[in-house]
RNA sequence: GUCCCCAUCGUCUAGAGGCCUAGGACGCCAGCCUUUCACGUUGGUAACACGGGUUCGAAUCCCGUUGGGGACGCCA
């Protein structure tokens, strides 16, 4: 049987880090047994799911890479199925009309934990006479969960795990209004989908058990269940806002790529011996959920940005430049020209291993995109003393008669520096001022390189722009 | 409070009784490379939570302690 799975969020927030990893390993096992990975929408909750969340998560699974097999599935559009089995369950006895009201609810759970016991439904309208209710109040319908024994998963990541049924009370199915609970919505969809393997995160395992009760008292085959352990924030706590854990566009802000973050995620709980650089294919023909670890693990961005530098060198210098020029058109609201493109193509290759993420790749990038006359940085403004400029002066001319390969403006600089100049100095002492110069930063991809690629004449001008700068 | 789960370097992990003097990666430190900053490269730092068992032998199995985490809604 190949199997089908899916990622099933529920669109109240935005497509948070621990679901992309949920939604990557679902792909990745349906991919690895060539199996069926869905996605269904958990949209029941009308007062909190949003168009604008559902929006989010489509674009954030696509821009990851994590594309899903058949149509999108909306839950909030099986609601009459839903009623449907929960009519059924009502038909075979398995379900009670409850008239519990939330005050009373809320007595119960303060009593039980007084008491030791574990919080829930006491089961008042469980047996009680259908004539004794009260007219005025409209009915919750419960499931009728079994009092004696226990649930057993098989839990491909957790092992066996064992609940008495008496820990579990008669969850709602429906609620008052008529609307189908998440716990009768899951269990029905899962199965009408065809689910095999229910893959998603460790706050789920208690549900697990009731579903299990849902799916016997249907008398429906019980899919494998793994629940993955929880991506923890650097605190070791529950990954939150405070983490500066937002939505996955977060990550594709600060400049991550989609290639970065899967590698990432996926040696998140589970490895294979000392490989840590992961092919996509690689992922898919190694993973199984059965060997993903039980322990939650701490996000880390030094090693995100590690990986994330790594790919960022892989990639081909045209789709670098489309996405910085993109990147900096957004925040500058300007154009880019030719020009301004021909020299960051030729510049890429240079820029490229200095970056750990788009934005700071970005951010280097725009020393080939600035215009004269120069702005320096105060460090580029200390190294034009007028003993730098001096010598700067004194390699004019030769800049002007000279070659312009980058090859031959190095051997010339440093035959000037080392040879022409009384005393000689070290090619530092030159190249640096230039740096500052030419780029008017002191940091920089090699200068003759930079110098190349800017072209002689945008050179010599730069130059004497520095050069009759007065002060 | 009740139930469930977890426990190897700071972090992610390898490890399924002898291959472990515990391996790799990130980070950190130092050297090399070098016109700056990176990249690269070489080396270093650093862990089996604790206590009992079982066994000829335990990071690996069992029990307990401690420490973490998760779930307990007419939310999903």
């Amino acid at each position: 049987m190949t199997p089908v799975t899916r990622f099933a969020p529920s669109p109240t927030g935005f497509l948070h880090i621990g679901g992309a990893r949920t939604a990557l390993f679902n792909r990745l096992y349906a991919r690895h047994f060539a199996g069926r990975f869905r996605l269904r929408i958990e949209d029941t909750d009308r007062e909190r799911s949003t168009p604008e969340a559902i929006e989010a998560i489509l674009e954030g699974l696509t821009w990851l890479g994590l594309d899903w097999d058949d149509e999108v599935v909306y839950q909030s559009e099986c609601a009459a199925r839903h009623r449907e089995v929960a009519d059924a369950l009502l038909d075979k006895g398995l379900a009670y009309r409850c008239y519990a009201t939330p005050e009373e609810l809320a007595e119960m759970r303060a009593l039980a934990r007084a008491e030791g016991r574990p919080p829930g439904y006491d089961g008042r309208w469980r047996d009680r006479d259908p004539a004794e209710a009260p007219a005025d109040r409209a009915p919750a319908i419960r499931f009728k969960a079994p009092r004696e024994g226990e649930q057993v998963i098989e839990d491909l990541v957790q092992g066996q795990v064992t609940v008495a049924n008496r820990q579990l009370d008669d969850m709602v199915i429906l609620r008052s209004d008529g609307s189908p609970t998440y716990m009768l919505s899951v269990v029905v969809d899962d199965h009408d989908m065809g689910i095999t393997h229910v893959i998603r995160g460790d706050d789920h395992l208690t549900n697990a058990f009731r579903q299990r009760q849902l799916y016997q008292a249907m008398d429906w085959s019980v899919p494998s269940f793994a629940h993955l352990p929880l991506i923890h924030g650097p605190d070791g706590a529950k990954m939150s806002k405070r983490h500066g854990a937002v939505g996955i566009e977060a990550y594709r802000d600060q400049g991550y790529l989609p290639a970065a973050l899967r590698n990432y995620l996926l040696r998140l709980g589970w490895g294979h011996g000392d490989d840590e650089i992961i092919s996509d294919g690689e992922a898919e023909s190694w993973f199984d959920v059965a060997d993903v670890g039980k322990n939650a693990a701490r996000f880390d961005f030094a090693k995100l940005d590690n990986l994330n530098a790594h790919y960022l060198r892989q990639m081909d210098d045209q789709s670098l430049v489309e996405l910085v020029v993109e990147r900096l058109e957004a925040i500058s609201g300007t154009g880019t020209t030719a020009e301004q493109k021909r020299r960051l193509f030729a510049g890429m290759a240079g820029l490229k291993p200095r970056a750990k993420r788009l934005d700071d790749l970005a951010l280097s990038a725009q020393i080939y995109l600035a215009e004269r006359p120069l702005t320096y940085s105060a460090d580029a403004h200390k190294l034009l003393n007028p003993e730098a400029k001096a010598r700067l002066a004194g390699l004019r001319p030769l800049l002007e008669a000279g070659g312009w390969e980058r090859e031959e403006l190095e051997s010339l600089v440093r035959h000037y520096a080392e040879n022409l100049l009384e005393p000689s100095v070290k090619l530092g002492k030159v190249a640096q001022p230039l740096r500052a110069a030419i780029t008017g930063s002191k940091v920089s991809p090699p200068i003759f390189e930079v110098m190349e690629i800017f072209g002689r004449e945008e050179c010599l001008s730069r130059l004497d722009d520095c050069l009759s700068d007065e002060e």
